[in-house]
DNA sequence: GTGAAAGCGCTAACAT
DNA sequence: ATGTTAGCGCTTTCAC
């Protein structure tokens, strides 16, 4: 056995050069005859090498790792905070995001550390692991508007890229979605369905998305002759899809078109619409929001307005890159354009 | 702004000792007289001091890092690893997984590293990041046990834990499930109920769990005069779920009792037998296996049989760090045990 | 109880 | 094109 893991001391030593030709030959700069290369990589085989990534590290002030941090604005107990966890995944949006981030990391050997920061604790921890060094900067995905993280992070300068605009204005980049345009292809679908009274399931207004989705939506709805749409607030969730879906039911039992500003508010919907017996899509149309595994788990299979989640996730991770290789200074935002998904509902 | 992180040398300055007494009452060593230490602090506060790392890392050869690995046995082109990604975070279960693991490693400042592990490439990407310190061992969750990665793993004597039993003993730990207590509770469950006719989707039968949660139902049945039970084989997903049910329903339209390995399969059972108008429970009982989320969120809520996943991430991670921190030299394998759990298909 | 000094393994000037 | 050398910031003997 190994008593010890072989140094590129070893390896020069094993090839005959100097430690400083074994580095350049495995950090791939050139300027290094080809025989000596061959030489070298010989050794690295030889002897098993692996470089020491602290040593790397201390010397280049890099980790090529960086954190994913989902981040919330509450205040939970830390059993709470376990739950978080799995709340988390089991959103499907989420598994969007580290299949996004990943996609951009996994060829450049990074890997994301993954945070949760759902008490002002853990999101001092988040900043500790950054200022120690042990990542070079964060991808951030807040589950709530007013998430204390992205200012903390902005203030101690830490490289860092949002999903999503902050509620107030940060010299941090981020990538977002055009929801505007989202809520006015929702509206095209169901217009161009004949929809005549269609409502409206909004997300939570105190988030922005949720404002600018119901604006986009409302604004071609009164262009086209409607100008006023029954709403009703959700939380995003399925429950809370049922809940406004039967509560704008009750108000309006002669609806016949339903954009809820995401697919699992919608999926709550048609599952309430089917069991007071309306037929989706003859009777209601349903469109939704994001394109996520709800809408094809959904019965029907959602309509929706995708959301370019992995796109956008690995944009994020891009964009990170290039501010911790300095090849960006300036915070900058990335847009999205949003696209209409046709399936079953509408 | 700071253009050079302070380093114990400064804080040392600051507080007027050396480097070694700022190292010490950083890293909480006693034989620290009371009232230097309180300068130390006071200095650290007043610089902002952050300990780096890397340089830590350096010299105790230790990261306080765990990798937390999903692997599968597949060889996938790199779109559908992207998928991977995306697909392994819809199943709940890996939330639980998560949760669980972050639950031991939080309070102890510890972060896993997220991998994929869906091609020989990438396993062997595994194994070069460990053996580059850049995590102290690995957690590895496999979606299938022909796993190639725990081989991996023992053969360079990396620190490892896995969740599951791998297919051929190996020299690493493990956490595990007691699978045949699982299908014996099913099992009673259904002949408490009455149930004289039932079948059993099984999960995927090269999975060794799925064979003994078969076996633990068959036998449990066998001893209360059931000798033999339809079987039908599913894939652990939602649709095979639905694909075992609709078969074994033709085959058998008048059971009366389903038990699926999984709550996945279960969910995919109750959609087809709601289409075929069986009413749950009263003319088909369904009892599933994990106790997920999809266990709540299915209509009705189903009787299931709880794998205490959280509990048995925790068990994994607090084996690794056991292992890394060296008290802990042998395998060892923790077995936990299944528990039923009542709502209403069953 | 505290300080001095060695050295962890690597990269990057600089010299050749 | 290659070698020499000086650190990177920390922990840890070893003296005192």
């Amino acid at each position: 056995m190994s008593s010890r893991a072989p140094t590129l001391e070893d390896v020069a030593r094993e090839a005959g050069v100097s430690r400083a030709t074994v580095s350049r030959v495995v950090n791939g700069v050139r300027n290094v005859d080809p025989a000596i290369q061959d030489l070298v990589r010989r050794a690295v085989a030889r002897t098993g090498y692996a470089p020491n990534r602290a040593a790397r590290s201390l010397v280049t002030r890099r980790t090529e790792t960086v954190a994913l941090v989902v981040s919330g604005a509450g205040d939970l107990s830390d059993e709470a905070q376990d739950a978080f966890a799995s709340r988390v995944f089991s959103d499907p949006f989420f598994g969007r995001v580290v299949a996004g981030v990943t996609g951009y990391l996994r060829p450049r050997s990074m890997y994301p550390v993954l945070m949760f920061a759902e008490t002002p604790e853990a999101r001092r921890d988040v900043v500790a692991y950054l200022r120690q060094g042990r990542a070079d900067g964060a991808l951030v995905v807040s589950t709530h508007a007013e998430d204390a993280l992205p200012p903390l992070l902005a203030e101690a300068e830490l490289p860092a890229v949002l999903f999503a605009r902050p509620a107030r204005p940060l010299p941090l980049s981020c990538v977002d979605l055009a929801h505007r345009d989202g809520g006015h292809l929702a509206a095209e679908r169901l217009l161009a369905r004949g929809c005549r009274r269609s409502v409206t399931i909004a997300g939570p207004l105190a988030v922005a998305a949720s404002q600018e989705r119901l604006a986009g939506f409302r604004r071609t709805m009164a262009r086209r002759g409607h100008p006023s749409v029954p709403v009703a607030e959700g939380a995003f969730t399925l429950d809370s899809g049922r809940t406004a879906m039967a509560a704008l039911l009750d108000e309006h039992p002669d609806l016949d078109g339903v954009f809820a500003a995401n697919d699992l508010m919608a999926q709550g919907a048609c599952e309430v619409l089917r069991e007071r017996d309306r037929r989706i899509p003859q009777d209601v149309a349903v469109v939704g929001l994001d394109d996520s595994s709800a809408a094809v788990t959904c019965r029907p299979p959602l309509t929706t307005v995708r959301q370019p989640v992995e796109q956008m996730a690995a944009a994020m991770a891009r964009l990170l890159d290039e501010h911790i290789r300095g090849d960006r200074t300036e915070p900058a935002s990335e847009i999205f354009a949003p696209e209409l998904v046709v399936r079953d509902s509408a």
